[in-house]
DNA sequence: ACACAATTTGAGTATACACTCCAAGTTTGG
DNA sequence: CCAAACTTGGAGTGTATACTCAAATTGTGT
């Protein structure tokens, strides 16, 4: 771990190589290489702050999940236009960070189950909070419909960010907004 | 290419063998002795029937994209409800495919901007073939409507099957359904 | 200014990978 | 049954990869 000033930019430099480089190319264009020398930093110094390049990319899947929730702290307010909102000024204000975040799903084999699973909690995550956000604006609501409902609505919104990984001219906050006014 | 008959069955062999492991473990998995190794054949015969192991991969890509979309030669017939009904078929009776299908568009050579593209490619056909049915259902829907809607409802099912390769306990044909209701 | 811990360097290691080569074996049509 | 066409095994090649280490340099609290 870094202690000194250097060391924590260095540390700084590294993740935000990794973190683009992993937006660009995926997985493959991770390399430890590609890495050092975009962070320009030579190998060692890269083993005297991670123990394996395994770290660095999964501190930037991490967070780039981490990113996704806004403020978990806030449990049982918000309404679901907040969530939804949230979600679009996310892939508008962090496209690098949203690109890392849609790759990891499918990509994250390197941890083989792991991230699988990490990601999968993720989701459960947030299928109850927007599932809660619908229950308060229709308290007629059943637990299981709002469970349906909510997976449903964010199945479209992933599905949505995934097209929009895929070409980057696709109007992902316009989508997102009628998907949400589609399925909510 | 294969000639004999022993030929032929080899090469069956390794495509099978190679379409397996990416559903299982994805790109990562699929190196050239784990596909020898389940093929049961050595890498100098491997290289007597494929040209590169790209080429084998492409293959099986190729062929999971081209499963998902259901006789496109039956261009201007069908209703909305065939092609979600086909969509529906194909992940409950080729799962293998499907999962190698969902891995395909990022996760393939996420460098080699020849997969995406091909993706995107075969994306939009989809899109005119469900704007289409939409239009031939509703026929006061301009083309920009239909455009809009069959994007809206494809990124759902995308979205949907990105979530069931997460985690292949989740129903998608229920939630495909129910997407697909929605557009009724 | 000093001691000493933190950091950097860069050559070096081990390994896994895709791919080659060709002698020996098998299949096929005539 | 033969010869040509095809297939196979498996040792071997070159290269890119993640990672190590000891020595040199730099940053920091006192």
């Amino acid at each position: 771990m870094a202690r000194y000033q250097v060391g924590i930019q260095t540390e700084a430099r590294i993740i935000e190589a990794t973190r683009s480089l992993l937006a660009e190319g995926g997985m493959e264009a991770a390399t430890l290489k590609a890495i050092c020398d975009r962070a320009e930093v030579r190998s060692g110094s890269f083993y005297n702050l991670f123990d394996s390049k395994e770290e660095a990319i999964i501190r930037v899947v991490r967070e780039s999940i981490k990113a996704v929730d806004p403020d978990p702290q806030q449990k049982g307010t918000g309404t679901l236009d907040d969530l939804v909102a949230a979600y679009i000024r996310f892939f508008e204000e962090k496209p690098k960070v949203a690109k890392v975040y849609v790759m990891a799903a499918l990509t994250g084999e390197s941890s083989s189950n792991g991230a699988r699973r990490r990601f999968l909690r993720h989701h459960i995550r947030r299928v109850e909070r927007f599932g809660e956000a619908m229950q308060r604006a229709d308290s007629s609501m059943t637990d299981d419909d709002a469970v349906v409902s909510a997976e449903l609505l964010l199945g479209a919104l992933d599905g949505l960010a995934f097209r929009w990984a895929l070409d980057q001219e696709f109007e992902f906050s316009k989508y997102a907004l009628l998907a949400a006014e589609k399925f909510a």
